[in-house]
DNA sequence: ATTTATACTGTATATATATTCAGTAAAATT
DNA sequence: AATTTTACTGAATATATATACAGTATAAAT
């Protein structure tokens, strides 16, 4: 299969992402919203892209007709690993992606985007520990005392969520580490 | 969750088979064009009935906004295995499912609607043995030489077809049991 | 050096689609 | 006995949506 550009396979995303989140394809304009795009066109090429390097098939001139081949669909039945890497925030990108888990492997079939693999003991008092495989959810919502993956500046970790009017504390489930505010 | 009626359960089965075949959610004019329906109001007030009993949820103003909810989407990712009941034709009700294979488990991924577990010796020669699942598939293209499920009365029983002007004969793959027309 | 692919903005439009309204009729509830 | 639910047909319509057309600009392939 040919390779994808970075924006094509952010298309592609983005298409995984919104049928697991509403049970449908989006259309060319809620690609736009989600990926910022301010012509409807601008989905319509990468999609035709993607048609033609056979990751989607298109059904033509029916609405949210796009259909993830099944190569493409397979890698949405498994979910991936992402090891905490040394700079950025952890990105579904193909070299974040550590390992695949196939969704039955998964004792629980809760609502979540991927693993993230632990490093270091700042969660160790609630019971996260090195090299565990925690599930993220990626939201818009979080509510205080929410388990958060946090990034400040280049590092990425898991704190207690604390919103206190316009200031954010980040805490860390171990008493030899720090808040953040 | 509350009992569907027969004809709910056709247009649940419908979006299911539909979601499975192209990859995204019917229109209500498809949903008619499959089930014979003349007005696509006939659709709605289903799919309406539907997402009141929880089945369902329809992203108002979406097209093709169906979601099957949790627990619908789950039983449509596994596989029923249906007992050979006494009377009548095997059906997907929940009475005469046996249990549920996951998809992965079934080494291949094609397109079958469940597992029939064969009782008796009539299709012996082809292979097929008691107790052995057999993939069924339902569909309206039947073709000569094809194995199918087959409904005498009130037995449920595995034959060749063929078909040869107005009369159907239905033959066995063992030579101790007979020919029927 | 020329063509093709990528990556968009912006406008326009035919049509695909959801959805409402007006009926009819039978079955199931209350 | 009255009401609600089921199960449709049939027509009408606002709008959601795909898609074409006209551009601009850069990168990659031939």
């Amino acid at each position: 299969m040919k390779e994808l550009t970075i924006q094509q396979k952010k298309v592609l995303q983005c298409i995984k992402f919104y049928i697991k989140k509403t049970g449908f394809p989006p259309t060319r304009a809620d690609i736009c919203r989600e990926l910022g795009f301010k012509s409807p066109n601008a989905a319509e090429s990468h999609l035709r892209a993607l048609e033609k390097k056979g990751y989607i098939t298109i059904e033509n001139g029916a609405s949210r007709g796009i259909n993830l081949t099944e190569n493409t669909a397979e890698k949405s039945q498994t979910i991936p690993v992402i090891g905490l890497v040394a700079a950025g925030s952890p990105t579904l990108a193909d070299e974040n992606i550590e390992k695949r888990i196939p969704y039955q492997e998964s004792l629980f079939l809760s609502d979540f985007d991927y693993f993230l693999r632990v490093k270091g003991l700042s969660m160790k008092d609630a019971g996260i520990m090195e090299d565990d495989l925690v599930a993220i959810k990626k939201t818009s919502e979080v509510r205080n005392g929410d388990i958060v993956v946090a990034r400040i500046d280049d590092e990425v970790t898991l704190k207690y969520f604390q919103s206190s009017g316009n200031q954010i504390k980040l805490i860390p489930a171990n008493d030899d580490f720090d808040e953040i505010y």
